[in-house]
DNA sequence: GGTTTAGTTAGCCCCATGACTAACCAAATG
DNA sequence: CATTTGGTTAGTCATGGGGCTAACTAAACC
């Protein structure tokens, strides 16, 4: 769904999102650790978390006091698929013919 | 640059701006003719196509009175690069132990 | 059981972004 | 030269997203 593409993209804009991200990578951590290297309220960082759920990239379950944050590395797939595929219709085109410069009905 | 990357997510975040990426992989075309698929106003097209243009996705020229534009691939780059560096992260993780859950600082 | 500690909920502000209309240029054409 | 045609500029409007504080809940701890 295109809705998915839109809501993939637009989560990954954000800075704070990609760190967590990029933190999660190497495993999984509770809110509070996860939030220490952002300088932003507690509030508006779990908001940045919540974002990450919605667009199914991450997951997280109750553990005594805290919430523990896992990644879901499997949600790239849309996005990855689609660089991929433009990617690959663009060389198919571009190897066509010498480099660049076709198409253009006047 | 992390700015870079929001500037790139962010542009993609756009079904119209991805749609005219998915038309300009099959070879460069005149704003009108790239407009046409889309219900909105040309103004407001106009805009998406700079969008794309500022964030480097797209080069744009002037011939006769029309305007044409063509792809940048390269600009896709850091985007690709940071999806397969996380990757690449994590699965040197994941595939280290059994499967997942693991880390977790109380 | 009172107090930390870790989240959570509610409500507010501000700015950027997408969309629109109206009006304006400048090639191309009759 | 008048008129299309293809953009372009300017200005308005509404919404959503990021950020904040205040106040509340519920485990853990002493």
């Amino acid at each position: 769904m295109t809705n998915q593409m839109n809501l993939l993209f637009a989560t990954l804009a954000d800075p704070t999102r990609r760190a967590v991200i990029e933190r999660l990578v190497a495993g999984e951590a509770p809110i509070k650790e996860l939030a220490a290297p952002h300088d932003m309220a507690l509030p508006t960082f779990l908001r940045h978390v919540e974002r990450l759920e919605e667009a199914g990239l991450v997951t997280t379950r109750k553990e005594g006091r805290q919430r523990i944050v896992s990644m879901t590395p499997e949600a790239f797939a849309p996005v990855e698929d689609w660089l991929t595929t433009q990617k690959r219709i663009w060389e198919r085109r571009a190897g066509a013919r010498g480099s660049h410069v076709q198409r253009r009905t006047p």
